[in-house]
DNA sequence: ATAAGCCCCTGTGGGC
DNA sequence: TGCCCACAGGGGCTTA
């Protein structure tokens, strides 16, 4: 379900949540998809950071009482997957309880395609993808100029934002709609400067919307916060989910086709595939 | 090194 | 009504 607006709104709901109290107890089932929990338990959450889609539960040190291997930083990482999200109650998707002096927080995700993982502070090489993530899209580390220069020798541009490596949380609905309002097709290769900037800036101003309005949900509401309420950039979509509605530039029905096993929309009009 | 394809899971909706 | 297939906000692994 998230891309990094959907996370960040996570983010800032549990962090009123989380920050300050002690986990006590992390329980689950699946132990080789929830890798190294219990390393959390007995440390109090400090604060919580996000990098693309990924959310980190920053953890303070035990005591020096119990130095040495004990005493080292750690961070408990949580990646929602397509159907993941935390909840106040426990349900029929519930997969990891975060157990707190404070009462218990829940992770649910029907599919258990996210993650939870205790890992050493900035230790990724488990996660390629956090590890070699690119920049974070609203941060002045993203820079033009390098993107532009990057998307110039770029196979498909869809598939390629997905990759997390030239700007980090970008996903299927916020790649498909920053394509349609820069006027990139999803498969376009080795993007003209033009067209790269005009994509850098789509990226953007969208995830900057999107961020604003809490995110998508969409029809069937699976992605809400843990309080139940839902996002409402959906209803700025202009490509995602429109399917054979008129394009809001040219009136011209938008397409959908598969690109990379992801459901792909756009205009074919507005958004030409040009032979490079 | 990069790209394409398959896989992991579960639920839901459409077509027949 | 019931069944089967396709598809769903992601990403990791294997193979060319």
């Amino acid at each position: 379900m998230p891309e990094l607006p959907e996370v960040e709104t996570t983010r800032r709901k549990i962090e009123p949540l989380l920050v300050g109290r002690i986990l006590t107890r992390i329980e689950h089932d699946a132990p080789h998809k929830y890798t190294d929990t219990h390393k959390a338990e007995g440390r109090t959450v400090t604060g919580i950071g996000r990098r693309g889609k990924y959310l980190l539960l920053q953890l303070a040190a035990h005591e020096a009482a119990t130095a040495g291997e004990h005493s080292e930083d750690l961070e408990l990482l949580v990646h929602l997957g397509m159907t993941g999200g935390f909840r106040l109650e426990a349900g029929p998707h519930t997969r990891v309880t975060l157990h707190t002096d404070q009462g218990a927080i829940y992770f649910n995700d029907a599919r258990r395609f996210g993650k939870v993982a205790v890992v050493r502070r900035g230790e990724y090489a488990a996660f390629p993808t956090l590890h070699n993530m690119g920049p974070e899209p609203l941060s002045e580390e993203f820079s033009e100029a390098e993107f532009v220069k990057a998307a110039a020798s770029a196979g498909a541009v869809k598939p390629w934002l997905l990759s997390q490596k030239p700007v980090s949380g970008v996903g299927n609905i916020y790649a498909d709609e920053s394509l349609w309002t820069s006027q990139v097709h999803p498969a376009q290769t080795r993007l003209k400067p033009a067209e790269a900037r005009r994509l850098y800036t789509a990226i953007r101003e969208v995830m900057t919307a999107a961020v604003a309005a809490g995110g998508s949900t969409l029809g069937d509401g699976t992605y809400r916060q843990h309080d139940g309420e839902a996002g409402a950039f959906q209803v700025q979509h202009h490509a995602y989910a429109r399917a054979g509605e008129p394009c809001e530039r040219c009136g011209t029905p938008i397409a959908k086709t598969v690109l990379a096993q992801r459901g792909t929309h756009f205009c074919p009009r507005c958004q030409t595939l040009k032979p490079r």
